[in-house]
DNA sequence: GTCCCCCTTGTCAGTGACTGACATTGGGAT
DNA sequence: ATCCCAATGTCAGTCACTGACAAGGGGGAC
């Protein structure tokens, strides 16, 4: 076994969060159940939001690997609902995980908000991906931020309801947004 | 004269953060530059990054009643940006005071993650506006995060650079969503 | 005019996030 | 055995933010 300190920090972190909320869990208490110091804490964390936010960059490179494996012509939102739908497996597994981490940010605003900004980073990441596939800049980025808008949709309503599969409702999605103009 | 402690601080804060930066400026000077406590800084703004978010419920207000004269039966898309449009001679006339403020923001994450934050609650609002117009609940979110997006690129664009009026910029920008699909 | 009331501000003490500087330690390479 | 480096501990300090209580001052009731 012997976890990381890091590992154990996340895990810590998400435990008390759930017990106490986040705004009355301190830094140190996590650092305390993870057996280290608090000031280790923020060595492995730029902030107390920030442990909670560790798995965007596997996401990030399995959507950029999504996208490189598109149809070479297809228009910008096609390839982004085909990368969209090639991570699937991968959310679906972390569901166990990420279903408590999504309760604790739902109740908690100042977590929504580094959401918010890890979305959009993500947003960013893509459309310099399209970018790259000949998409022209404006178009990309416009391109970027609907499909983040609809995959953040998705997977939130997936995660907190019953009910279709994050594929199913990312192709009902798809018909959704091409209904809308 | 006599202008409230709460437009005193405003503007003290503008001028602070574009002198040193926001980071580089404490609550405390602040507040001291506009002839009040600290204590009094935090009983006027939540925190230190709220003083420059006091515009947002003015626009939503104009938002909302644009939203409110538009076509009676239009598709959700068309009904937004007839109401962007009908805000741009309020945000033309706020320039002054809207560009200072956005150099602060573009040069400060933590502000940006806040404004993230604005502007999601801002495309919630508008969503529900679209609702009470008959627009079906999915509908209506998927096509507020759109308009919202559309509008946040447009505006930032209009105040980083010179060029195109809003308006003008908007027209273009309904074109390339458009032609997105 | 006087009294009363409420709204705003000041004062003070305290908590907790976060940082910089410096010391310690425990293997891994040589 | 020695050197080294990477992770951690320790300590002191700054600053955002909060609760509790006191003080002032203008406006209405009488």
């Amino acid at each position: 076994m012997a976890a990381t300190a890091r590992t154990r920090l996340q895990q810590a972190a998400v435990d008390l969060f759930g017990e106490r909320g986040f705004d009355s869990t301190t830094a140190a208490e996590i650092a305390a159940r993870a057996g280290v110091t608090e000031r280790t804490f923020f060595r492995h964390f730029a902030d107390k939001r920030e442990v909670l936010f560790d798995g965007q960059a596997v996401l990030l490179e399995a959507l950029l690997t999504g996208i490189e494996t598109g149809a070479r012509d297809a228009p910008p939102l096609d390839i982004l609902f085909h990368a969209f739908r090639s991570v699937c497996p991968l959310l679906e597994a972390n569901r166990p995980f990420s279903e408590p981490r999504q309760a604790v940010i739902s109740a908690t605003p100042s977590l929504q908000e580094r959401e918010l900004a890890k979305m959009a980073a993500l947003a960013e990441a893509l459309a310099q991906a399209l970018r790259t596939r000949g998409i022209p800049e404006d178009r990309a980025r416009l391109a970027a931020r609907i499909g983040m808008a609809v995959l953040a949709d998705v997977t939130l309503a997936w995660l907190s309801e019953t009910g279709p599969s994050l594929r199913d409702r990312l192709d009902r999605a798809e018909q959704d947004l091409k209904a809308l103009i």
